[in-house]
RNA sequence: GUCUCCUUCGUCUAGGGGUCUAGGACACCGCCCUUUCACGGCGACAACACGGGUUCAAAUCCCGUAGGAGACGCCA
């Protein structure tokens, strides 16, 4: 057994986005390959923006797309006095101190500092303050050590290095008592044991600030290892303006956890020339090396492409239950039989559960309208083919689709034409559209009479 | 502004000094198959950001330049 652990931290402010849920799946995958272990932790201690809901859809998103975690989920809230004996505990150590500078006060500071066209730093100013005075609300301010530098060997980035003089007196207590989200984060993967703490790019530069905390504590330090960000097509954060941005948005959309995985574990990170990676493939395969330090772009045709195959794969049952919450209505049982008889050829023709949904829709009854493509196929011509289509169909005990296709050929070379004259005009009918599979297939699996039905009606919208 | 990171076809990427006239996938285009649309098959187009080094040899190593991103909160 390993001893590695990780942990996904995600705060319950909004939805997965789904950069989030790439940064969970990479953790995961590192630990089941390393037989080590992945823990789940709810950053709630924004209490304004955290909601139970959210919490409940993070929960919900990961088991869709079988991420399981060890253990108990933490909830960060409970860790908070926790959280504020260990920075009081660094002011008794002289590591911290208590800081009375006004916000009003830093904000002035800083804007003079701005103005010079210098960087802000908080000055130090109460650096010496050991002791509470009473009546006053301090926060407390870890004692930065601003001499020499600080190099991190990052599991992507490689090494990293920066001048502790950059750092400043970072904020680990506010003055109304709560941590802040520098210290509870330290102090929780500590507590927790957590060994790499693999994360979004945008927490590399907070990770030298951590790294203070770590040694004003005494602790270990983890290993770090920062994922770059999924941008949008544009190259601009990834964000519903791009259409969706989170793994709900693209659970809606159709798209199998299946293939959003595995779209994921392919937007930087690689294994040779493979493209179509199984979980257990995933597991075996993954590893930081192969992870790229540079940021990518979200491509929705690639993931279109991905989804297209894994429906493929998926057999027509499990398919079938899939696409139920989809439907506006209850399926009957003649209704699902007609589209596990079609499926075969419905779901090559889809590249997401919704156009799926949209194909589907020739078994659920006649046509509501006719698109007006078909009208190409319904001049009197047509319609007279199709009157001798229904006298082929009435005639066949049973309707079988290469026999009914060998008839409806013999009819199209008696009169001269091409198949697809006839094929079309008796599509338009079934479906109100031109795109569908093979309508002898269509009509082999509705039967005779609602094939009739359709002909006939279709006829007789066209004659006026 | 300061600090940090990034830069191979439109996109995701392979590539770790010679096997690179740079490989694959998606998208796009063309052809074949074909009752439509898809699937499938075949093919075409298409990239090492720029400039200097190092080396017999550089997409690969080093240094600059440009562009992009992130961080600089009593948010997480």
């Amino acid at each position: 057994m390993s001893h590695i652990r990780v942990r996904f931290a995600p705060s319950p402010t909004g939805v997965l986005h789904i950069g989030s849920v790439r940064t969970a799946l990479f953790n995961w995958l590192f630990a089941r390959h390393n037989n080590g272990k992945f823990l789940l932790r709810i950053e709630d201690t924004d209490k304004l923006r955290s909601t139970e809901e959210n919490t409940k859809s993070i929960f919900e998103i990961l088991k869709w797309l079988e991420i399981d975690w060890d253990e108990e989920p933490v909830i960060q809230s409970n860790n908070i006095e926790r959280h504020k004996a260990v920075a009081e505990d660094l002011v008794k150590q002289g590591k911290a101190y208590y800081c009375y500078c006004s916000p009003e006060e830093l904000a002035a500071k800083k804007e003079e500092a701005l103005k010079a066209g210098k960087s802000y730093k908080y000055d130090g100013k109460c650096r010496g303050c050991s002791e509470k005075i009473a009546g006053k609300n301090p926060v407390i301010r870890l004692k930065a050590d601003n001499v020499g530098r600080t190099t991190v060997d990052d599991l992507v980035q490689g090494e990293v290095t920066i001048e502790n003089s950059q750092m400043d007196d970072l904020v680990l207590l506010r003055s109304d008592e709560t941590p802040t989200y520098m210290l509870s984060v330290v102090v929780d993967d500590h507590d927790m044991g957590v060994t790499h703490v693999i994360r979004g790019d945008d927490h590399l530069t907070n990770t030298f600030r951590q790294i203070q905390i770590y040694r004003a504590c005494n602790w270990d330090i983890p290993r770090f290892g920062h994922i770059p960000l999924i941008y949008g097509p544009d190259g601009a954060k990834l964000s519903k303006r791009h259409g969706a941005a989170s793994a709900q948005d693209y659970k809606m959309l159709g798209y199998l956890p299946e293939a959003i995985s595995n779209y994921l574990l392919r937007l930087g990170w690689s294994h040779g020339d493979d493209e179509v990676i199984t979980r257990t493939q995933a597991i075996e395969w993954f590893d930081f090396d192969n992870v790229g330090r540079s940021p990518s772009r979200f491509d929705m045709a690639k993931l279109q492409n991905l989804n297209a195959h894994y429906m493929r794969e998926r057999d027509n049952k499990s398919l079938l239950e899939y696409m139920k919450p989809f439907l506006q209505s209850e399926l009957d049982a003649e209704q699902e039989r007609c589209i596990l008889a079609g499926m075969d050829s419905l779901k090559e023709r889809a590249k997401t559960i919704l156009e799926l949904v949209d194909a589907v829709q020739i078994y659920m009854g006649a046509p509501g309208r006719y698109d007006d493509t078909c009208l190409k196929y319904a001049t009197p011509q047509h319609l007279k083919l199709l009157d001798e289509v229904i006298a082929i169909v009435n005639s066949m005990k049973s309707l079988n689709e290469q026999a009914l296709c060998d008839k409806v050929k013999e009819l199209a070379k008696n009169h001269g034409i091409k198949l697809v004259e006839i094929a079309q005009a008796i599509r338009g009918a079934l479906c109100g559209k031109l795109i569908s599979p093979s309508v002898f297939e269509i009509i082999a699996i509705l039967g005779k009479e609602r094939t009739l039905d359709r002909l006939r009606a279709y006829i007789k919208h066209y004659q006026n």
